[in-house]
DNA sequence: ACATATAGATACTGACCGGTAACACCCATG
DNA sequence: CATGGGTGTTACCGGTCAGTATCTATATGT
């Protein structure tokens, strides 16, 4: 039940502003030891600087986790994006882009998990500032997934893109408690298997 | 970023030993506000003792966690065993059972998803006692899964359990950082067309 | 009635937490 | 050269944490 209290410092772009590095490290030591196992003098420390400077950036702890948990939020929009203009009217392609890259996450032997899921699942106090963003998170990942499945002509896309969306999250948060050998593969078999339960019927 | 440092004192069974009142206000705690955010003083209070005789009955916090998972485990085994006997020799009833009650729990408005698997995300300590009880716990969930899938008569039943598992894990985790609007009948359409999916061919 | 074991009560330890105050510093702009 | 904003440093605050020592009370079995 210990708390990380000292980490090494980490040497991330050492000319960066502070806010940035703080960010940084914050996003590494809250996903790696969970929000609660990391203490604010600890962030400081690992991103150079100290806790003072930390809160002329950030009204309290609080808010520095609403805002790591924000810009992860915005890095997955951008993955889509970046798979939206790889594949230009090619919602399938664009698919089976997402399948693989997630299941490349989970595959990794340092994931644990999906670190909004996660913070939802530390912060369980309702009104907490990061509960919102999760939850935003969330509905608007399912809509785009939903999005797609309907581009790309699918039947059924709202059940399909939720078979889909939950077999991943299954899977992320299994894999930090049993094994994961050979797992991604068979994830990987799993989705298309979903994916051509609802294609439709030839004619 | 508050703990729960008192709580009310719940009536059940005053008569039990205090080791079981412990672990029955623990239950409840830690269910609720997850495990770092309860102290073990709180829980001492809720259970109508305090501290010292918590500590007679367990070596500390980690070990009360443990049992807390354990307890959990056997509970949900027992589960298991029920449904066996309730639908002897039919383990397609068994399975249609397990995949109601598992949504009927996710649709409840108080879910706050696994315990188990919670607990794994909030100590990510690689050596900690909780850790291993997860594992066996899950990794003994999906075998069963799979033996009843097996058992079922259909096809590529390891296949299909971890379809029906991960399914099912994803909800749980899902529906805390969502809402449920109707979630819990798309659940069980979810799960019996994967199901079906899997019957062999009739011939 | 006595011995023993279990439980309750209170107070304490040392450590860590999130957050703040006060002050010295550096470096760019004027 | 002056001035002022962002930064670093140290010390501190009240509070909570897990865990322990000590002593009293109660129940049980003989």
């Amino acid at each position: 039940m210990s708390t990380v209290r000292s980490a090494v410092k980490i040497d991330r772009d050492e000319r960066a502003p502070p806010r940035e590095r703080i960010l940084a490290v914050a996003a590494d030591l809250f996903y790696r030891n969970g929000i609660r196992g990391v203490g604010v003098e600890a962030i400081a420390e690992a991103a150079g600087t100290n806790k003072m400077t930390l809160y002329r950036h950030f009204d309290s702890k609080d808010d520095l986790v609403a805002e790591y948990l924000r810009r992860l939020a915005s890095q997955a929009n951008s993955a889509w994006d970046r798979r939206a203009t790889r594949f230009p009217d090619d919602p399938r392609a664009q698919l089976r882009a997402w399948l693989t890259e997630m299941v490349e996450h989970i595959g990794a032997t340092d994931d644990r998990g999906c670190a909004l899921a996660n913070a939802a699942v530390e912060l369980p106090e309702p009104g907490h500032p990061a509960r919102r963003v999760v939850e935003e998170f969330k509905t608007a990942q399912r809509e785009r997934l939903i999005a797609l499945c309907a581009a790309a002509g699918l039947n059924e896309p709202d059940m399909l893109a939720d078979e889909l969306f939950l077999l991943l999250e299954g899977a992320r948060v299994t894999a930090q408690c049993m094994g994961r050998e050979r797992l991604g593969d068979r994830l990987v078999r799993m989705g298309e298997t979903m994916i051509s339960a609802h294609e439709p019927k030839k004619r």
